[in-house]
RNA sequence: GCGGGCGUGGCGUAAUUGGUAGCCGCACCAGACUUAGGAUCUGGCGCUGAGAGGCAUGGGGGUUCGAGUCCCUUCGCCCGCACCA
């Protein structure tokens, strides 16, 4: 028998499976090495051969680097939130959980049949509560954290709410969107609303009035990266402009850390320079204009720009605003005033598409207010135009014609005044932007190169108090809201219209069920539709029935969990809450009735030996007056309180069966017999007994209150009714896998402190700014919070190329049902079509199998050329609709798991893009086979023997041994397989049959060809995988020559060679070289001008 | 416009520090074996030329004893960003 790959292929992914040869343990004295594949979304389609080209590739390396050693993690998982599971349900109704469940079955049948050595016990999936736990929990931790510039990282918003109530907020660097100064009295007499308000200003993940890509065809938001050229990148449907309030993550924060870090990792220069580009520092200044001269007076307006070119304000002719900036409105004067409406009416109805298209086109407006230019006091007009953005920057720019050719364009449209500032530049067709030039026109600056002149203006715009030298950075912060079903809830909740973060013991938010996909009839996002689906804070929650206890939400119904952590992380929620209900209970107390203050002063006067304390905090409730020591709460209701009746039994109850006593009077009574209430005061503390220990201080130290309630309707709030985006959950996988299974945490710190980071991480180079910023923004912020030890995600970082289907066409006559061979259409006029490429094999068209393929084929004529039907064909992407696509199953039934991974790896550099050839594969099949035949006799016997091997044998194994490892750590997997190619055809041609040759050869190819190696492992007698085995080291000894066929070049031609010993020095070469008989002919009779040798390489010859 | 990458036989590609250009494979050609096969084995295969030789790494130029590799210039293709002040 030949090889049979399909046997020996099932049997050993069924050997994997079952041993678990693949998982991975963190507890190993081993190093660590961690490879990840960008983990796929589970599209419809399944895999094609395209999809694998990666997961071989890290695969190999995974294998090779266990067998050098190393604990290798390497897990996959999917990305399996998006959007066409959404839209395959609006379609169907089928929930996309099931589409995506079955898409998912499908993608792992197909990996599994490729042998890839993945640890599936660590599978995660972004779509499972288990894991969007998490998710929503580091959002939490997003909205809890706010950026101190000082100290450069993120810290908790507790930190900042003490610098607020110490000093306001003048003096704290820390990157926010707060517009106004407040200090510390003002901060303390804002209310709770006021405060949310200006915390949201500051947090990382926050609310805000935001410009969006909305997009109708899809109903939702989208980011930047999701559009391409005015459209969806998913769809295609068409997106507009459209002010929406939305989640934001404070990206911007990190964009400073994010460029520079860049330098540190070994990524290609391509995506960083693609990652340089998106966040696009710039240097210059920020300067304000006003309508009168700056030297002291008081401004009616301001109109700040930013500037990178300070230097030719000297140029300055006319500002130039966003048609959404702010002053607009207040500065147009009434002449102007419908002109400008006009115009801003006009600029906001054109799309982005008409926007991209009509780059060129210049339309503006005038103001009709003037500002005045704070270096040469010249009034200047202010305009606006389209061609300033509102999102870069201030929105507003400070218009140099001379030196900005946006300037130059818009000055020479409306004829406004373009003056000269550089020295012999020729401006009269176009801007000169180059800093090379002399000043002239430019006051202090004349004579000074822009690039001094630069530094000589900032200068001079800090000395006028106008401004400042200023970084700018083209990064917009993350919008983090989708109007859609798919994605993970937010752990949020709305009171009185601010949000509010659910307690985190509450996590997961699961995503509840709804009756459509689609938006609501009033534009909602589909949540909305959700019945009953509100927030009930935990104070009127009933406690968690027994049977509900410790189990997890993913896993109701399934085993319980028994959970120690529980009240651990209710005690972190408390003390978080804790903090906002301190804050209210300082407002309370400001605001105290006159009864309240009464009993406050009697309670004090009466000189008790017991404490109380005053509007004081208890988990979330404030009680009117505490004496924690007997644990009485008493307290003073006004005369109305029927809207707060049920609450008030409510809390007394929970108070009462947590171990407090509460009694209670009224305004009245107090204010009427203070006698009376003192001595009941005094009946009940003397019949309480005492707790053995005062709590020192702090509510944190009452045990959280068991619960109980009645819910209802009255105190249950509104969720956040969007989703996040698709990269929520993929930019921070790379660390749930380091401990998938962990319901703690989203990873235990032994497993993060283990496994550190990704080693090698591979995937394509589309994500250069979607995926692979934000990874690198989550993993920043988590290593900020101490929660994780570095601060980048990936050490290196590799990008595999696409693989492209190659389409067939064929060409109907137009008009007809006929169609004409390729060679022939250019006598017709013809239309291609697409025909599926498993029907044509080199261009030749199977006709018998296209009329069965569809029924308007069925009796079509075909015109053919020297009797053969030829297909035209075209490198493109593969994809279902082209009929170009190549699936790895066939591959694998046609030629074997081990087949498809050589060549896959074969075809050509990992990085490079390349059409996808199914003709070459007979090679690596070829391949095989004499690998196979090495280990069998000619009547197919398995067969090694155990003779020694000869010098000749040992040389290939080694120089394959060192080949191969070379190749493999600069990841050249297919100089690689040549090797192994080279390999076999040389010991075939010396039969070599030696163990002590095969053996070592099996454990380095199984990396490439596990299947076939594994069987030839075992039938070599071995018991275990042969992943455990050890990668051999070459020996330099096998591989040294002692003499060396020099090649002779005359004037760098080879002309002849010569073998000689390499032991020879430079001269004897030289002086062997000038004899040689071959020589004459090139030589004429004299002497060579000059003989180079370069040892064990080459000789040249000067004549 | 800016940034990144690429250009080598009929095709996919190789040449790791400047040192024999075309390894390995596909396709193709010739042959062997043979109950004819999409099997296996042997040989050939950059172009040109009968041959010696000449010409060849998109084009042109340069550095060097020697350039696919380094420098300048130019053309073509692919990818990313793009009114970013």
């Amino acid at each position: 028998m030949e090889y049979d790959f399909h046997d020996v292929e099932a049997k050993w992914q069924q050997y994997w499976r079952n041993h678990q040869t693949y998982k991975t343990t963190g507890d190993n004295n081993r190093p660590k090495y961690y490879v990840l594949d960008m983990f796929p979304y589970p599209s419809g389609a399944g895999l094609h051969v395209g999809h694998p080209l990666g997961y071989i590739a890290s695969d190999i390396y995974s294998r090779y680097k266990r067998l050098k050693g190393f604990n290798v993690l390497h897990p996959m998982g999917y990305d399996a939130f998006g959007l066409p599971a959404e839209q395959y349900a609006i379609q169907t109704g089928q929930h996309p959980a099931i589409t995506t469940e079955q898409n998912i079955n499908r993608y792992r049948e197909q990996l599994d049949k490729i042998g890839l050595s993945f640890d599936w016990s660590r599978e995660v999936r972004t779509s499972d509560p288990s894991y969007y736990k998490w998710t929503q929990w580091i959002f939490m931790q997003l909205f809890n954290s706010w950026y101190n510039n000082g100290t450069k990282k993120a810290e908790n918003i507790q930190a900042l709410i003490t610098l607020f109530q110490r000093n306001g907020n003048s003096g704290i660097d820390a990157v926010n969107n707060q517009e106004k100064e407040f200090d510390a009295v003002a901060w303390n007499n804002f209310n709770e609303r006021e405060q949310q308000t200006i915390l949201l200003n500051y947090r990382l993940a926050y609310l805000a009035d935001t410009m969006v890509n909305w997009c109708p065809g899809l109903g939702t938001v989208l980011a930047n990266e999701e559009v391409k050229d005015g459209v969806s990148e998913r769809g295609g449907f068409p997106v507009e402009r459209k002010l929406m309030k939305q989640w934001c993550l404070r990206i911007t924060a990190y964009a400073e850390r994010l460029l520079n870090d860049l330098d540190g990792i070994d990524w290609t220069e391509s995506i960083k320079d693609a990652q340089r580009n998106w966040i696009g520092r710039s240097e210059g200044a920020m300067l304000e204009f006003s309508p009168d001269s700056y030297r002291g007076q008081k401004e009616d307006w301001r109109i700040e720009v930013f500037t990178t070119r300070p230097d030719t304000i000297f140029g300055v002719t006319f500002l130039t605003l966003a048609p959404e900036h702010e002053l607009v409105d207040k500065i147009t004067t009434n002449d102007q005033r419908k002109a400008i409406d006009e115009y801003v009416n006009y600029a906001k109805n054109r799309s982005e598409r008409e926007r991209m298209s009509e780059v060129k086109k210049i339309s503006g407006a005038f103001t009709g207010a003037y500002a005045i230019n704070p270096f040469n006091n010249e009034k200047i007009p202010v305009w606006i135009g389209d061609y300033v953005l509102s999102g870069y920057g201030t929105g507003a720019v400070m218009a140099v014609p001379a030196g900005d050719q946006r300037d130059w364009d818009f000055a020479k449209y409306f004829k406004l005044p373009i003056p000269a500032i550089v020295k012999d530049a020729d401006i009269s067709e176009g801007a000169d932007a180059t800093k090379d030039g002399i000043m002239i026109n430019s006051g202090f600056l004349n004579g000074l190169t822009g690039h001094q002149a630069i530094k000589a203006a900032i200068k001079e715009i800090e000395k006028l108090g106008i401004g400042k030298g200023k970084i700018n950075y083209r990064l917009r912060d993350a919008i983090f809201s989708r109007q859609r079903y798919w994605g993970e809830p937010f752990p949020v909740y709305y009171k009185e219209g601010l949000p509010y973060l659910v307690e985190e013991s509450e996590l997961p938010v699961l995503l509840p069920d709804v009756d459509k996909y689609l938006p609501t009839e009033d534009g909602e996002p589909p949540l909305a539709r959700a019945k009953d689906w509100r927030y009930s804070p935990k104070s009127l929650n009933p406690g968690p029935s027994p049977s509900e206890k410790g189990v997890h939400p993913s896993e109701k119904g399934g085993v319980p969990v028994e959970k120690e952590e529980k009240k651990a992380s209710w005690q972190t929620a408390n003390v978080k809450n804790w903090e906002i209900t301190k804050a209210n209970s300082r407002e309370l107390r400001k605001i105290a009735t006159e009864a309240e203050d009464l009993l406050w002063q009697e309670l004090r006067n009466q000189k008790l030996e017991i404490k109380f304390r005053r509007q004081h905090v208890i988990d979330e409730f404030i009680v009117d007056f505490v004496c924690l020591e007997k644990m009485l709460v008493i307290e003073v209701d006004g005369e109305i309180h029927n809207e707060q009746k049920e609450y008030d039994e409510q809390r007394t109850l929970i108070l009462n069966e947590n171990g407090f006593n509460v009694i209670r009077f009224t305004n009245k009574e107090v204010k009427e017999n203070i006698q009376q209430v003192l001595h009941t005061i005094k009946v009940e503390l003397q019949t309480r007994q005492s707790l053995t220990k005062e709590p020192s201080d702090l509510s944190e130290e009452i045990p959280p209150l068991r619960r109980r309630g009645v819910g209802g309707e009255a105190e249950s709030y509104p969720y956040e009714h969007s989703t996040m985006p698709g990269w929520a959950g993929s930019s921070w996988y790379f660390l749930r896998y380091m401990d998938a299974n962990n319901d703690q945490a989203f990873a235990s710190k032994e497993a993060v402190d283990y496994w550190q980071d990704i080693d090698l991480y591979l995937g394509g180079a589309e994500h250069a700014t979607g995926h692979l910023l934000y990874v690198r923004f989550w993993t920043k912020f988590l290593f900020d919070l101490g929660l994780i030890p570095k601060n980048e995600p990936a050490k290196k970082l590799i990008n595999q190329g696409m693989i492209q289907g190659v389409s067939s066409f064929i060409f109907r006559v137009n008009g007809t049902n006929k169609y004409v061979s390729a060679n022939l259409k250019s006598n017709y006029e013809c239309t291609p079509l697409h025909v599926d490429v498993s029907m044509v094999k080199n261009n030749e068209l199977n006709i018998a199998a296209i009329r069965k393929w569809r029924p308007e084929y069925a009796d079509a004529e075909f015109i053919l050329e020297d009797g053969k039907y030829i297909c035209g064909s075209e490198v493109e992407k593969m994809s279902k609709s082209k009929w170009n696509v190549v699936s790895p199953d066939d591959i694998i039934n046609a030629y074997g798991a081990d087949c498809l991974r050589m060549y896959e790896m074969f075809l050509g550099p990992l990085e490079q893009s390349k059409p996808w050839n199914t003709n070459g594969i007979s090679g690596v099949a070829n391949f095989i086979r004499k690998l196979w035949r090495l280990y069998h006799t000619k009547e197919h016997q398995f067969f090694v023997s155990d003779e020694a091997p000869t010098p000749a044998e040992l040389k290939v194994l080694h120089k394959t041994i060192k080949k191969v490892e070379e190749d493999v750590e600069r990841f050249s997997f297919n100089t690689s397989v040549s090797t192994f190619m080279i390999c076999i055809n040389e010991l075939t041609d010396v039969k070599c049959n030696k163990r002590a040759i095969l053996e070592p050869l099996a454990i380095i190819l199984s990396a490439y060809a596990p299947h076939v190696c594994e069987e030839l492992w075992s039938l070599l007698g071995h018991k275990e995988s042969i992943s455990k085995a050890v990668f051999p080291k070459w020996n330099e000894a096998y591989l040294t020559e002692d003499s060396f066929e020099y090649p002779i070049s005359i004037n760098g031609k080879v002309r002849f060679k010569l073998q000689l010993s390499l032991n020879l020095t430079k001269e004897e070469v030289e002086q062997t070289v000038r004899k040689a008989e071959e020589m004459h002919k090139y030589l004429n009779g004299d002497q060579p001008k000059k003989v180079i040798v370069v040892p064990g390489r080459i000789v040249n010859i000067v004549v």
